[in-house]
DNA sequence: TCTGGGGTCCTAGGACCC
DNA sequence: TCTGGGGTCCTAGGACCC
């Protein structure tokens, strides 16, 4: 065949566990989890027992009583996560980061330089392992995809090599939830079709795969099975959507609860808008009930905004129009904000005439500049004396709320 | 007696316009 | 007057991923 595989699916194993055992040698070999109320990360040693990150930390130390917390080192988990990616730009520049510890490239054009694929990925293996102290696994493949997938057989600290001429036989024989995109729902209703292997999605009608799981996942699924998925790296993406929740416990549905915490919410993603010079056309609130039920309400205006308070008084006023609609909801257990329909947005503003109904949260209006001219300030004081300067709605941080710095690594760039 | 936090994409119905 | 069709935008909900 023409084609050769030269994507690269490089993901660090278990990474905030594997960080933690590389900082203290005590805790190598042994079940840790990174967390405490709820398992950000836990090590393979604890994963054989069935500890899973988003798991409960009471659940996690029921079905592993040896189980070590740790707390995070996230300044480090940025510092590795980078470092790792690093070594991999030293092949190519073709590099497109999902996430903090995972990545594809595509050395398709160096190979020439630095042999064949393989090659490179045992190279970058060895190189994160030597000079990181930290395991990571590879797949190498034709397609983003199935490359993904090696990686993912690979693990732990392994390197799956597909060969294009025999991709479908590696493929077909595997369980269909490890494709990109099946995930419990999908799986159990393939399931009751009798299709449990890739290969036996690939064998199916496509369009009862369609009238199963509706059009496009139909399509994307099918194209899948089949390797055919042509899509490239991306090597620049930028965040269609900011946004910020807090899971609150159980606290009562009322103002005196929900408007410092929507003002807190509003305020970090004010922020990391206005840093970017971005602002949003719609709003959208979830209000997650005791029960976890959850439910949403959005707004699009006609003009982007980005002001702090604008951005929190919306979301107030769509909240209370949900707990109107669920009068019989008195407790609520988490709040949340995303602002989409983003767009480029100078920090210097237009004026826009007077009057609108939503004055104060046009951008351009008196009440307007006068609260873009508060956030302008409270930016500059952040910036020059730390983020917690200035705080508001501090009073609505329990406890329980995750740390800023792990907030920080899961957000996307804008 | 505590299920985290930040994202992406898709669907279906309704409004509105041509 | 009645009926039909396509396109776009908005809204609410759901599945999924890291």
């Amino acid at each position: 065949m023409g084609s050769i595989a030269t994507i690269l699916h490089a993901d660090l194993d278990a990474f905030y566990a594997s960080v933690e055992q590389l900082l203290d040698p005590r805790l190598r070999g042994r079940p840790i989890a990174v967390g405490g109320g709820v398992v950000l990360a836990a090590s393979y040693e604890a994963r054989a027992f069935g500890v899973r990150s988003g798991m409960p930390g009471r659940r996690a130390r029921q079905l592993c009583p040896d189980l070590v917390f740790v707390g995070g080192h996230f300044d480090q988990y940025q510092r590795l996560g980078d470092a790792a990616i690093r070594v991999l730009s030293d092949f190519t520049p073709s590099i497109e980061r999902i996430s903090i510890d995972e990545a594809f490239a595509d050395v398709a054009g160096c190979t020439h330089l630095f042999g064949a694929p393989a090659e490179i990925a045992r190279t970058v293996r060895a190189r994160v392992r030597a000079e990181l102290g930290l395991p990571i696994s590879i797949g190498v493949a034709r397609t983003k995809h199935l490359a993904k997938i090696a990686s993912q057989v690979a693990k732990p600290d392994g390197l799956v090599v597909v060969d294009p001429d025999t991709e479908l036989d590696f493929l077909h024989k595997l369980p269909v939830g490890l494709m990109w995109g099946v995930g419990p729902a999908t799986e159990a209703r393939l399931a009751k079709l009798g299709v449990t292997t890739i290969g036996q999605l690939a064998e199916s009608s496509p369009t009862s795969v369609e009238r199963l799981l509706g059009q496009a996942a139909g399509r994307k699924l099918t194209a899948l099975a089949w390797n055919s998925d042509p899509r490239q790296i991306q090597t620049r993406r930028r965040a269609r959507s900011a946004g910020a929740q807090s899971a609150l416990g159980r606290r009562p549905a009322i103002e005196r609860v929900f408007k410092p915490t929507l003002h807190h919410l509003a305020d970090r993603i004010g922020a990391r808008l206005r840093a970017k010079s971005l602002a949003g056309r719609t709003i959208t609130v979830r209000v997650r009930f005791a029960d976890l039920r959850s439910v949403t309400r959005s707004l699009t205006l006609s003009a982007p905004i980005s002001a702090t308070r604008a951005l929190a008084e919306i979301a107030e006023d769509l909240v209370r129009g949900v707990l109107a609609d669920h009068h019989d909801e008195r407790t609520i257990s988490l709040l949340a904000i995303s602002v989409s329909n983003l767009e480029a947005h100078a920090i210097v503003q237009l004026e826009l005439p007077l009057g609108f109904a939503d004055e104060g949260r046009r951008p351009g209006t008196q009440k307007g500049l006068a609260r873009s001219r508060a956030d302008r300030a409270v930016d500059a004081i952040r910036k020059r004396f730390g983020e917690e300067a200035v705080d508001y709605g501090s009073a609505s941080r329990g406890a329980r709320s995750v740390p800023d710095e792990f907030r920080r690594l899961a957000e996307r760039e804008l």
